[in-house]
DNA sequence: ACGGTAACTGACCGATCGGTCAGAGGCTGT
DNA sequence: ACAGCCTCTGACCGATCGGTCAGTTACCGT
């Protein structure tokens, strides 16, 4: 893999663990094996550094969105949709912890700005004007809880990379399960008992 | 409130949207309308003020987990506990998003340490030793999404003002339902149709 | 052999960081 | 009136921040 593209990683893993404010050029330098002009080399600056690192992911998210007409309201469509979704989470989740969790209180930086315009897109794609509260929370926790868990699994990730590829599978099982039910609006939840 | 106090809320609200490294003490400081060395003398340090803004949840949570005895297999201690635990969730929603995301990364930071050691103990609640990759997924989503949605819902909550209590109950509600459709044991859980 | 270019570097810049310190102002009990 | 304390402040410190710039390597096609 090139300088450019080595740096472009680097940068994305060390802004979703210690935030873009907490990571500094030359920690990223430093990692790299260059020094910080050699950084800054590559990109013009670190803001230039945050757009390459999860510019990518943003259009891949932008491409999906588009790709799909209105609402999801046929059953199969939602499901080919949740398994895209999956999928994206599972390909670029450090980018989605990062705008999750950064997005806010970084105003002002043009991908970041693109970042929460595509996170409301696609919300409205689960809880159209209709939304109850409950449907707003289960799409929220859906998002937020995929992103943190697998962005917090990245230790044991690395640490089983024994177990790879069939952990990988199972993970990606469990993650459309878990999602369909939460997504699964109330119109065609089965009746559950009360508690 | 007395300005120690005004103080607290101002870094744990600052922590949580901009990050530890992201907030200056001279920022702080601006907005309480103080001089960066005025909130230096109510508060010895940066780090001193993290670990004021979210001790007192840790130490509740502590107490929460303490109360209990061993793993939750019976249903009704489960439902009581994730009550208690959702309560917990909407009274420190800013302080458990802040060491959920920025737990890894502020390592070193003895609060952040005990943060840590809280969230590993609470997970073995949940899934204890024979915990299934799912069953540790879905304790994940429910933590780390339940803590994004609640954090991310601030602007709502602080424009929906006039909602204020009614809302706040409905959320309380659906979270309660979500959390326990989530945290509900393979064993206690109804067959699904297969998708 | 030589000119051009891509990759990289150290020195340096102003700004800001967390933190120290001596002291000013106000309020209290004596 | 005085002493003591609490609150607060500006000046200052070394370190680090993102970023600029002149210059050094090494490799390339001609």
């Amino acid at each position: 893999m090139s300088t450019h593209d080595d740096l472009r990683d680097i940068a994305l893993a060390e802004f979703a663990v210690a935030g873009y404010a907490g990571t500094s050029l030359q920690r990223i330098a430093e990692i790299a094996g260059l020094s910080k002009s050699s950084v800054l080399y590559h990109y013009d600056s670190k803001e230039a550094l945050l757009q390459a690192a999860i510019g990518p992911a943003i259009d891949r998210m932008d491409a999906i969105l588009d790709s799909l007409g209105g609402s999801l309201t046929d059953r199969d469509d939602r499901h080919a949709f949740i398994v895209q979704f999956v999928d994206f989470l599972l390909a670029h989740r450090l980018e989605v912890h990062m705008f999750i969790n950064q997005g806010p209180g970084l105003e002002d930086v043009p991908v970041i700005d693109r970042a929460n315009a595509m996170v409301v897109k696609l919300a409205t794609f689960f809880s159209s004007s209709v939304g109850t509260v409950e449907d707003h929370l289960r799409f929220g926790i859906a998002l937020g809880g995929a992103a943190y868990v697998l962005s917090a699994k990245q230790d044991d990730a690395l640490r089983d990379q024994q177990f790879g590829e069939a952990a990988q599978i199972e993970v990606r099982t469990a993650l459309i399960t878990i999602v369909t039910e939460l997504l699964e609006p109330v119109s065609l939840r089965s009746a559950q008992a009360t508690t």
